[in-house]
RNA sequence: GGCGCUAUCGUCUAGGGGUUAGGACGGAAGAUUCUCAAUCUUCAAACCCGGGUUCGAUUCCCGGUAGCGCUACCA
């Protein structure tokens, strides 16, 4: 309907188009994180793929079992699935087979320089650093004897220096990339310990699971250079290539739990009542465009409209607000929309009223009984399209819908003084209070019923519609702002209704005992 | 420091040698309504700077600036 369905050659179909989205559970699943792993996603379902999920854990150090967890309850929640699963701990074998094939083909040296403490970056990296005198040079007897003697070593890679030596690669966002390979480092392919790094284990299992397209990060673009390095030294062709401008924080820094809080959790988002399917959407449209004015998409448009043509170059800015540092746990409790970018509330609210009342409902009656209140499903039922205009996410039903959940004595207190209408005083409000309980008293409890009597009684009165169901309003609801009068009154039911009008009376009648003096009494 | 990437309203973006530079969120004002919300209308708001190419650059090229990334036996 927007966009041309893609033509399918027979020959498209045959290749093999596999993607990967392999974070490294040292932390927690942060929005940029789940962006990735979206237009991976989308890119495998637009084009018939698989989307490989690979724990890229070999930092034993700071691996921890609770980074494993956030990453599967963030991916369980965006609902999207995958095909493929892997652990980068258990690839070992292959990965020091693959760094020895390397070694063998004289691609990569032996460096017997000990480990230097990384946190010296003053001293270092203030040069240009391209390999530890003397280790590339090494003869390989030497080297053998060494290594035989038991010194321990790190294996680098021969990175070519002749003189015009490229390394280059097309990305498919950010197009042809040349590097003088006088600029690339030998960088390590193995610890001293025996461990990959990143870089080698990273190829070595993208190669080994036939990745055809690695979509990644923009902070990866710079060491696409090694990775091509590692995949030609390895016999393999390189994948196709495609690097995503970064997720960045208001200030342009970098998104980081430590500097930015919970806000940047994908858990928060669930918690504090984003739909999936919303959060998706606003991930997408950030780095990405349809190129039409599409805002609000489904997951099957998304799929459909999705293409690496439509990536974006440049940084994009996740507009949180940055006012609720500390505190992950108290998040929820406080949760004020203003937190997050307001296009992704946006977007939740649009989701949201795009929903059935049979879907709405059924998502918001755990958050209900999640907050103590033991609602029955036909009762959220029938609250639902009374609050589906007016919440943004679904926690908002516990403010927006309160007063249909608490008893009807338990209505929050509020001030009296709200009782009273527009152009009206605390007399009007109670004698309007005390109609509206002879009326309610004998009125069927349906919408056009209500409707008709209470305008009635209104105009018997001579005051206004409006200051006639304001009062009762406030009595009822406990506030001024409410959904509609006569829905409302309908699923609350008359028993509770004229309990709290009762209540509000009884409020009026307590006050104008107080202050003896009301000035109009007609 | 070295190498690289990027630059359109506050934010996300469309666009592209000649346009009133389009849309969206947010903001402001108004309409509507029993309040709120939703909806509708209107308004304010941008091409980083300097050169060049050109009849004409926001668009192409170069430089500057700024931001970001990489520069680890982290990923």
């Amino acid at each position: 309907m927007f966009l041309e369905p893609k033509p399918r050659s027979p020959l498209y179909s045959k290749v093999m188009l596999r993607v990967r989205f392999a974070p490294s559970p040292t932390g927690f699943l942060h929005v940029g994180s789940a962006r990735t792993f979206i237009f991976n996603w989308l890119y495998a379902r637009h084009n018939g793929g698989t989307v490989v999920l690979r724990l890229d854990d070999t930092d034993v150090e700071r691996n921890t079992d609770a980074s494993v967890n956030s990453i599967f309850d963030g991916l369980r929640w965006l609902d999207l699935g995958w095909d493929e699963e892997y652990k980068q701990s258990e690839r070992l074998a292959l990965h020091r087979q693959i760094a020895d094939a390397i070694f063998q083909k004289g691609l990569a040296y032996r460096d017997f320089t000990p480990a230097h403490t990384g946190d010296s970056e003053k001293s270092g990296a203030n040069q240009t650093w391209l390999f530890n005198p003397g280790m590339r040079e090494l003869s390989r007897a030497e080297s053998d004897r060494r290594a035989a003697a038991g010194e321990s070593f790190a294996l680098r890679f021969r990175v070519p220096r002749g003189t015009g030596e490229q390394v280059r690669f097309t990305d498919a966002v950010y197009g042809e990339q040349i590097k003088s390979a006088a600029d690339i480092e030998d960088f390590a392919l193995l610890r001293s310990d025996g461990m990959p790094t990143y870089h080698l284990a990273s190829c070595a299992d993208d190669i080994d699971l036939r990745i055809s397209h690695i979509i990644r990060g923009q902070d990866h673009l710079s060491n696409t250079y090694k990775h091509v390095l590692i995949f030609e030294g390895a016999g393999a062709k390189p994948p196709q290539f495609a690097h995503l401008p970064l997720l960045v924080a208001p200030d342009g820094s970098k998104l980081s739990k430590r500097r930015h809080g919970p806000v940047v959790s994908v858990t928060t988002y669930r918690d504090a009542g984003f739909l999936p399917e919303a959060f998706i959407n606003f991930l997408c449209l950030l780095g990405w465009s349809p190129k039409d004015d599409r805002e609000k998409m489904t997951r099957q448009e998304l799929i459909d409209a999705f293409s690496l043509e439509g990536i974006n170059r440049a940084n994009a800015v996740i507009n949180f607000k940055e006012n609720l540092k500390e505190p992950a746990a108290t998040l929820p409790a406080t949760s004020p929309d203003e937190t997050f970018d307001s296009k992704a509330v946006w977007l939740n609210a649009e989701h949201i009223r795009g929903l059935s009342i049979d879907d709405l409902s059924v998502r918001l009656l755990p958050i209900v009984h999640g907050a103590g209140f033991p609602i029955a499903p036909e009762k959220m039922h029938a609250i639902t399209p009374l609050i589906r205009e007016r919440i943004k996410l679904l926690r908002d039903v516990l403010t927006a819908a309160d007063f249909f959940f608490v008893d009807d004595d338990q209505l929050p207190p509020y001030d009296p003084a709200e009782l009273i209408p527009q152009k009206g005083d605390a007399a009007m409000a109670l004698k309007v209070l005390t109609r509206a309980r002879e009326v309610l008293a004998q009125t069927e409890f349906k919408h056009d019923p209500l409707d008709q009597a209470l305008r009635a009684a209104a105009q018997a009165m001579g005051v206004k519609a409006g200051q006639m169901f304001q009062p009762i309003r406030v009595a009822v609801c406990g506030r001024k702002n409410a959904p509609p009068l006569f829905e409302t009154l309908q699923v609350l039911g008359r028993e509770i209704t004229l309990a709290r009008i009762d209540q509000a009376i009884e409020k009026l009648e307590g006050c104008a005992s107080a202050s003896p003096k009301s000035p109009l009494s007609s």
